[in-house]
DNA sequence: TTTTAACACTAACGTTAGTTAGTGTATTTT
DNA sequence: AAAATACACTAACTAACGTTAGTGTTAAAA
């Protein structure tokens, strides 16, 4: 069959996780299989086996990238000196951005991680866990400095999280607005009620 | 082992859907087993088969079981004589009650169609998108009657019903507020979103 | 050019899955 | 009390799964 295409600073292994991004988002971790997966990387499915070690090696390492590049965006915006709201802003849109761009590994990340096997699952869960109390402490700083409606800081982040992860729907649409509009609409309801007015 | 307990006016094959659907909910459709689900119910897996035809089957009950209960609300409330904004704060209202009351199916309902088979798949598809349209037209309708900010209204339905979804993580969580608490405070975020001040 | 390492192949293994067939036993109906 | 129905059981089938072993082949390193 030949080797997998790779291209530039592209090693085979990143093709095979980009794809099972993909099929793991279409199908499900469970419902997809290893052969479909060599299918559709070019190769039998054994051959998969001379990159990864596993089936769910390809999770972990999906679901980490993703933790791992928001809790460095976090780590950024938390030491900036702008205000609370401007902080949501902040995450907010690179949450969106995220979504919009990175579509495949982060809806995996988020949809699929119970199928992670330990320590890796205990692991996700408590960098998750931290990831919103670090969001939840912004809310309630915000909310002491009045800039912030006086509301439950993490039922505020429960609604801005999954409302985000709602951005799967607007993928699947067919008279699709455009990625920057999506991410204003966003804003405007999100950080519209929240602001204190 | 003995029969399958019944409680009055459930059949036994309305305890083996309530179990397939907390099962259900817990592992994700692919990864619960019909072992599994017998050991919970209490029997052998092969009993099951007395009381439903396939595994799918309970998919496609509690897909659309819910899908139902929420189309016959919306009847409900378009009929109603009530402002696009209230109209749309009831419907929140009966989703967050649900998601909080049969948390369960409703999860299931959500998170696992994809494994529905067809013509179930689409069907539920179609409803949904229907739904979701009928949601769409309620707030079209209040931006017209400045009612509501002029925001792209696909949009503001996908916000509204991930947010809702949301409720997953309050269920997770270990110091939860009352229902009441998140309902209230869920309204006053999403509605305050979208009000025009 | 020779050697080595990377990588794709075929074949197969052990598990687990959903489901069916067939049999026996309680419960309900007549 | 007899007949019929409901329902649980054991055993087993077929299909699909993740993965390993072992072999050959091609590209990279020496």
């Amino acid at each position: 069959m030949g080797r997998i295409k790779t291209e530039d600073n592209t090693s085979r292994k990143d093709v095979i996780i980009q794809k099972a991004a993909t099929l793991f988002k279409e199908k499900g971790f469970k419902a997809a299989s290893m052969r479909e997966l060599a299918d559709i990387v070019g190769v039998e499915a054994a051959s998969l086996y001379n990159h990864i070690k596993s089936k769910n090696e390809l999770l972990n390492i999906i679901c980490f990238d993703v933790a791992n590049r928001y809790i460095q965006k976090m780590d950024e915006i938390e030491s900036e000196k702008i205000s609370s709201l401007e902080k949501l802003s902040k995450l907010l849109r690179y949450h969106i951005n995220g979504m919009i761009n990175h579509f495949d590994e982060v809806y995996v990340s988020d949809r699929e991680w119970k199928h992670l096997d330990n320590p890796y699952l205990s692991n996700l869960q408590t960098q998750r866990r931290n990831y919103r109390k670090r969001i939840a402490a912004i809310i309630e700083d915000g909310i002491k400095k009045k800039e912030i409606k006086k509301i439950d800081a993490p039922t505020a982040v429960l609604i801005m999280l999954h409302a985000i992860s709602g951005i799967e729907s607007w993928h699947r649409s067919k008279q699709k607005i455009s990625g920057k509009e999506l991410e204003e609409n966003m804003i405007t309801i999100l950080i519209g009620g929240l602001k204190n007015k």
